[in-house]
RNA sequence: GCGGUUGUGGCGAAGUGGUUAACGCACCGGAUUGUGGCUCCGGCAUUCGUGGGUUCGAUCCCCAUCAACCGCCCCA
């Protein structure tokens, strides 16, 4: 063979047979509960226009700065793959008018591949899909909870074990305003002490300092102003009312202050919901989400609040494997021809077809194997029933049906074929 | 962007500066001329990521390059 000369792209993967099995199950989850909860599916381009995401996911941020895969367009149109999916789907309830549809608030889903230039790891990819949803159009806290919940039954539906949500609250713009002042007030004095992104940080993002992993054991990192101290009246009452509702849902939460998006538009609620345990690589967020009510505004629609979450779904699939969670059925054919001679070959593709249209899950030998091989073959893929047929059972107009499990076999006209395997089928599941 | 580890047959892996590169699994064939899961036997035929260099000679030494994995940063 010759040497590999075209690699996979860095960062990306297939899902092949085997695995892709495990992948539809998720979906189909995701879909199923989305369902039971009211979202209906979005699908928005994989492309956007790159200003998109400037304005909507934050021209401060990592993914802005340095992870975006930008291209020009034959006609000098500035596009990028998306990195996340919130902007696009804003942009599409703007451009769509969805805040005219007489049902809100409007809840929808999606699911898809997302793009970010960053090196790969264990839980990190390149190219990655994510499932999420958006509420737009209600700033009511049951909402919020609904959210969170739906994200968790995600999780503890499939048999996840040992989740923690972290929850905080980012206040609205008023309460922002004046821990940020708070913040710049702290810090500014001794700057000099902090790495160079904490020095950007104050002026671009102060409340990013806190998200700092370098300078964490600075003792200004722990005399900080928390964010909670600055919540207004109305921010306080509905961090409580979120609280309260996760209490009454069973949902059980640990607030951190510390615990600040990466995204410049969220505000009010933030959460992430992390996974603890052995066997878990660097990374443990398995989902994240908050609350955006600038966000639709931002991107020229009527002023329109708006929460979310978005989980990654390779992430949750590493987490359900190191956590022993089995995922798939073993994949059994009902049916595989075995055939001797060429003319009971050619009837076999014959009867394979027709089996096929009966509903019944049939495979034969296009390798021109020996019985043998062509058993091992079927024993291999699990069947529960071969049909052998060879040119004397042809001249006989007969068939050799066998039950593999049991052994035991009989023949049977070839009429009568179809309709046995059919009946055996059914009897026996 | 920075750091660490690795790169040998389909897969998992040993190994040495020098005529024929272990082993296990898988696969294919035969023993069993129309029957699977067990056993035994044989086969997967110059190749050790790629390109240079050192050397009489390199898969093992040096340089470069590519790739993968893991970590930092940050996130999903």
């Amino acid at each position: 063979m010759r040497a590999m000369e075209i690699n996979i792209p860095r960062g990306t993967q297939d899902i092949l047979p085997g695995t892709v099995e495990k992948w539809q199950i998720i979906e189909e989850k995701a879909r199923e509960l989305c369902n039971r909860y009211n979202y209906k599916e979005i699908r928005t381009p994989i492309f956007e226009e790159t200003k998109l995401f400037q304005r909507g996911v934050g021209d401060t941020t990592d993914i802005v700065q340095k992870e975006m895969y930008s291209f020009k367009d034959k006609g000098d149109r500035s596009l990028t793959l998306r990195p996340e999916g919130t902007a696009s789907v804003v942009r599409s309830f703007v451009g769509n008018k969805l805040h005219g549809w007489p049902e809100q608030p409007v809840k929808l889903y999606y699911m898809g591949p997302m793009f970010r230039y960053e090196r790969p790891q264990s839980g990190r990819m390149r190219q990655f899909v994510q499932f999420g949803i958006e509420a737009l159009g209600s700033a009511d806290p049951a909402i919020d909870a609904e959210v969170i919940a739906l994200n968790m039954d995600m999780y503890t539906e499939l048999g996840l074990k040992n989740l923690k949500l972290v929850l905080n609250s980012l206040g609205d713009k008023e309460s922002r305003e004046a821990h940020t002042k708070a913040l710049v007030n702290h810090f500014e004095p001794r700057i000099d002490e902090f790495c160079s992104d904490c020095k950007e940080r104050l002026h671009t993002n102060p409340l990013r300092i806190l998200d700092c992993k370098k300078d964490r054991e600075h003792e200004l990192m722990h005399t900080a102003p928390s964010i909670l101290d600055f919540l207004n009246e109305d921010s306080k009452q509905y961090f409580e009312r979120v609280k309260y509702l996760l209490d009454e849902m069973n949902i059980p939460y640990e607030v951190d202050p510390g615990l600040v998006r990466g995204l410049d538009y969220y505000n009010n609620t933030a959460f992430e919901i992390m996974i603890e345990g052995e066997g878990f690589g660097a990374i443990t967020t398995l989902s994240g989400g908050g609350r955006y009510n600038g966000l639709v505004e931002e991107l020229d629609g009527p002023e329109t609040p708006g929460i979310g979450f978005a989980l990654s779904i390779e992430r949750l699939l590493m987490a359900l494997e190191t956590q022993g969670v089995e995922l798939t059925d073993e994949q059994q054919l009902d049916c595989y021809m075995v055939t001797m001679g060429d003319r009971a070959d050619d009837k076999a593709t014959a009867l394979l077809h027709q089996l096929r249209k009966a509903g019944v899950k049939a495979d034969k030998d296009y390798l021109n194997r020996k019985m043998k091989g062509q058993f091992k073959s079927a024993d291999r893929q699990l069947t529960r029933i071969t049909a052998i047929l060879g040119d004397d059972e042809l001249d006989a107009g007969k068939i050799t049906v066998k039950n593999m499990k049991t052994g035991e076999q009989e023949e049977v006209a070839l009429e009568e074929f179809v309709n046995h395997v059919r009946k055996t089928l059914e009897e026996a599941s």
